[in-house]
DNA sequence: ATTGCTGCAAACTCTTTGCAAGTTC
DNA sequence: GAACTTGCAAAGAGTTTGCAGCAAT
């Protein structure tokens, strides 16, 4: 059931492979939502009627310290979580709860550049997110 | 006690003038720190030892509304409340928490030019939020 | 055999809500 | 006096934790 890419994923992080935690995994690369915990599990259910969401919780904290996935937050109130590796951005639809990446290396240059350029006073920079806020075209 | 631009504020966006609203208002003006609503209530009981954080929060509720303030998420999980109007984005240190206005209009600009030549397809822009992370320097 | 994981429930944090009594306009 | 606000407590959403029994290495 699991599929090899899951498998190598956790085993190359050290992470036993149980069939929860594969489950939630795949769940996560395969939906490709940026799903919440709350998601997650109920797509689990389909198939798994009784997982408990503190499992899924227990995973996603790990798969977060393992640098598998990446917690981001909307406006909205719970977290989502991304398996992308690749530096990307992010579009969000507050009236929709929708949540995609944003792939564009002209923009990510464009900040790399600016901020190469243009130091911050005493502030060391680690990252930079920005969401492009908005709303589907709905015709 | 309330001070004028406070008053003013209020009386614009038809608020009640009530103490407990003056104050918290007058908190957020003059504190410039993104409180959260647990901020707000400590420094209000230094003066007002019993105002409930329900109350805070109806006030913050209510200023957000009328668009006195904005609500800013960090990767923390509480609400943030930022009282300034002009356009800025934000420089966030999750080590220390400590949320900061960053002003740039340049960078205003780029971003601006960048996305009036570059569409997204299906996607309308209504805003569009950087966080800027990283840490102060310690020495 | 050791270490780590699951399942379950309780607890915790942040925020919202309901409502009676009080305040503002 | 009509409409709104406060204070209080209870409840709600999302998340974390503790622990006994079980599974993976």
């Amino acid at each position: 059931m699991a599929n090899k890419k899951v498998i190598r994923i956790l085993a190359e992080n050290k992470l036993k492979i149980t069939p929860q935690r594969t489950a939630i995994l795949e769940v996560i690369l395969n939906l490709n939502n940026h799903p919440s915990a709350e998601d997650i599990t109920q797509y689990l259910r389909l198939n798994y009627p009784h997982i408990p969401i503190g499992t899924v919780y227990k995973n996603l904290d790990l798969f977060v310290k393992k640098g598998i996935i990446t917690p981001v937050r909307t406006s909205n109130e719970s977290m989502r979580y991304d398996p992308v590796k690749e530096k990307h951005h992010h579009l969000y639809a507050p009236d929709s709860d929708i949540l995609e990446d944003f792939f564009d290396d002209d923009l990510i240059k464009l900040l790399n550049d600016y901020f190469n350029r243009k130091k911050i006073p005493d502030f060391k920079i680690d990252d930079i997110k920005l969401q492009i806020i908005g709303r589907h075209d709905t015709k």
